[in-house]
DNA sequence: AATGTTAAAGGTCAAAGAAAGTCAAATTTA
DNA sequence: TAAATTTGACTTTCTTTGACCTTTAACATT
């Protein structure tokens, strides 16, 4: 049950996988999937953010193209990241920048999916300002999501 | 006599009982049910509670769908730390729960540290109900806790 | 060679569509 | 009558589509 923006989605990942970087054009994309070429800038928008790793660049005109570039250890850091922190973040922001680090096997599996409920909506959202109530909220999901491990 | 919301939880039920999640349609469950799609929220959310030994994950708009995870490491242990989070918990408290949770061997070393780190007074102590910047204070404690491995 | 024209890219944005979520009123059951 | 169930109106989130906008290389004209 996969839509086809998340098909794409793993189609330009595939392709990325080798490379740093790829080149593609955004016309033959659309058509190779059947979709309206603005669905391409749809998924580049929402899936290859700078908080997933990725920056985009384009030309247009003629022969123009769109290059999405893998943010690697090489030419970014965590300095990066932890500047991006200093920001406020809404929930697929920071899901986001989990999956970041998990993609540069900085956390593994499962502290992703356990640090993304740390962070999730459902465990910070307070009426006030509780830090202990958030804290147990926290810990709960983080349990929760132990339970999950078979 | 069995209620249509029991019949749906047997057919839930059933349908878990070979894999340790589902994912489901809403819509097609209600249809095949012939009741309002909201009521499937209504069995999920009365009979399918993290202390009934399950969770739920949903993902909305096209290709959308809900996905029922069984807790397989369920116990009496990990339950009644569960409880002990529905009340405030001092740092002390929270830590001393990490520790617990590491001496199982159910978080590791770092993992413990990276959680501590999320939990922290620091990470939390934020003057009012802003979610999305006790979001990226969370985050940049888990990235510092990050770069300090080796 | 410089300049104007045009077709071929890609960009933006808002509306429509396709799920699931919420909440409270109405109804049924024990 | 109190609790559990059922229903439906309204909301939120995610995806898809299309009309209109901007930029640029290539080509034509002078």
């Amino acid at each position: 049950m996969a839509s086809r923006s998340d098909i794409i989605e793993q189609f330009i990942l595939k392709t990325l996988a080798q490379d740093s970087f790829i080149e593609l054009s955004r016309n033959d994309l659309a058509k190779f999937f059947a979709c309206a070429p603005s669905q391409i800038n749809y998924v580049l928008n929402t899936r290859f953010t700078v908080n997933n790793g990725y920056v985009i660049e384009s030309v247009r005109g003629g022969a123009g193209f769109i290059k999405v570039i893998k943010l690697t250890n090489n030419n970014d850091n965590l300095q990066n990241l932890i500047n991006l922190c200093s920001q406020p973040l809404t929930e697929t922001d920071g899901w986001q920048i989990l999956d970041n680090l998990y993609s540069r096997k900085l956390i593994s599996v499962s502290e992703n999916q356990m640090l993304k409920r740390a962070i999730s909506t459902k465990a910070l959202n307070n009426p006030l300002n509780m830090e202990e109530m958030l804290r147990a909220n926290i810990l709960k999901e983080i349990i929760i999501e132990i339970m999950k491990r078979s």
